[in-house]
DNA sequence: CTCCTTGTACTCAACTTGAGCATATAGGGA
DNA sequence: TCCCTATATGCTCAAGTTGAGTACAAGGAG
């Protein structure tokens, strides 16, 4: 029995934003997220998966961050049948893409693995089928209910957009989302290998968290662009609509973005001035409590 | 060469308060945080590390949240001398030891290990020497010193007490902490075995953040307490002084408390009624952007 | 009884946020 | 040409939140 040894597996929840659509990288066809082993040739866990990142996609990867460390029982039978797996995802972030599946990276939109999670047009109808069967499996068990109705915003509670993983997970136990048992089997979006669907889901909440408090989405922005394709980015990534004239205010308020001086004549009305980002302060103004300016309509 | 295959250990930062002090479990007389080995009896991470805390704390653990995977190259003479050494690292809240320091565990106050996190008497004298040690180091360099101002709160920029790791990390960068070279020698704090410190300043920094908008403190209270008693503790941790009105209000605002009815009259001067945690709404309330009431004075 | 200490309830101005309206500047078609 | 539509951008205003302080209550010690 090797106490204490384990396969250690790094695996990436790669994101980028084309078209207005959010789109994560895998590999196999969709069904999986790129990952490969642990090397002890890497300097750090960082280092590796950056240098693996980039010699995939040929695009630098601006910002990288830890997700969550995975452990599941194994099975390796150059070691033994019982060695632990070990799992430790990431979340990238890499600039827009220019052809979005283009070349052997396959750009998948998240939102086809969560159609439920993007309320940028309506709240998806989805979701009463989800919310009740939900309530069957709940049985009037006034903890599952109340579970239910803080998860997916029933019952007089606000949609809250971080909680994408407590959603799955929550669907997970309802036995409404893949298995063991029928892996490919999931009554609502598609599924991933594994657990892959439920790192994807880890990776969408941090970075849906994130967005509020750290300017993370000039990281999937172009070098210059329109507030307008900043606020569309960040409503892909939240799935949310917001306000336009409070989103703009919040902008600028954090003095993030300077003008180009150019302008972008590409979006039919007025044009419409040219921004880049500012990270000369970098995160001095940006950690003051920034909330979404959710538009209710 | 074993491709992938690394040594897993399991290390917790578990944290009490008692007595107005935020208190660490440490093991080796205060010099290193309790660690085990990842067996793979474990059914999962979380569970084999809350089996194993209860066994040596024998208190049960309120709240177990994974906090980052450290990676090095460890030495391991039984498998060869270049495997990775992965720790997965814990942070983990206790209610209130009864007896504390007493048995086998030893707790030790976390200002111990970092004296200029606690400002809740005073701005500690040390962080001009620190400063003005960082400024040397830094050289004129702009970027390093933009830097320092934001993590140390210089130059107009206000103390911000979630940076507590990005400060251990910029003063390790100096040399102001303790190094491989010289892993015992800090010139500030106490020091731990390997990178313990800077796992406990991880626990610190996210406990800090936590605070503010999760009801995690509840999980280091006894039963019931009084209003002082709370805010007391959030101060402890977050090593502020908080403005006591402002305080309240902000706790009955979010409904997380109720009357238990009886009151207390060990505090001096007019008995407090004493108050227990509500947590039937749970995270409902919770989530609301919940700033620190910081007294200025 | 008086002072001292802690607890609890209000008040109020400054600031932030949610929501909507008004105006500016382009292209396209009658 | 001139209006219409579409987007961009600026401005206002009420409602809510926060920072700071004051007033009053209720115990114990001397």
């Amino acid at each position: 029995m090797l106490s204490g040894l384990a396969h250690a597996e790094l695996i990436a929840v790669l994101v980028a934003v084309t078209d207005d659509e959010p789109r994560v990288m895998t590999v196999r066809a969709g069904n999986a997220l790129p990952s490969g082993p642990f090397e002890s040739r890497h300097r750090s866990l960082q280092s590796g998966l950056r240098a693996w990142i980039e010699s995939q996609t040929g695009h630098p990867v601006g910002y990288l961050e830890q997700l969550y460390t995975f452990a599941d029982r194994g099975r390796d039978p150059k070691v033994g049948d019982d060695i632990r797996h070990i799992s430790i995802g990431y979340l990238g972030l890499v600039h827009e893409q220019p052809a979005p599946g283009a070349g052997r990276p396959e750009w998948h939109g998240w939102y086809e693995y969560f159609p439920w999670e993007d309320h940028r047009e309506r709240r998806p109808d989805m979701l009463d089928e989800i919310v009740a069967r939900l309530t069957a499996w709940a049985k009037g068990d006034p903890l599952r209910r109340q579970r239910i109705d803080y998860v997916f915003g029933c019952n007089g509670m606000a949609w809250n957009e971080d909680l994408t993983l407590q959603r799955h997970e929550l669907m997970y136990e309802a036995g409404l989302a893949e298995s063991a048992a029928r892996p490919a089997k999931a009554l609502f979006g598609r599924t991933m290998a594994g657990d892959h669907r439920r790192i994807l889901a880890t990776g969408i909440a941090r970075l849906r968290a994130k967005i509020k408090y750290h300017p993370v989405v000039f990281e999937v922005m172009p070098e210059s662009f329109t507030l307008l394709q900043l606020q569309r980015t960040v409503e892909a990534l939240s799935g949310l609509r917001l306000h336009k004239s409070n989103f703009r205010r919040q902008i600028d308020q954090q003095e993030l973005v300077e003008e180009t001086g150019a302008v972008s004549a590409a979006t039919g009305g007025r044009p419409a001035k040219l921004f880049r980002y500012r990270p000369a302060i970098l995160e001095a103004q940006a950690l003051s409590g920034t909330r979404l300016p959710v538009s209710r309509h």
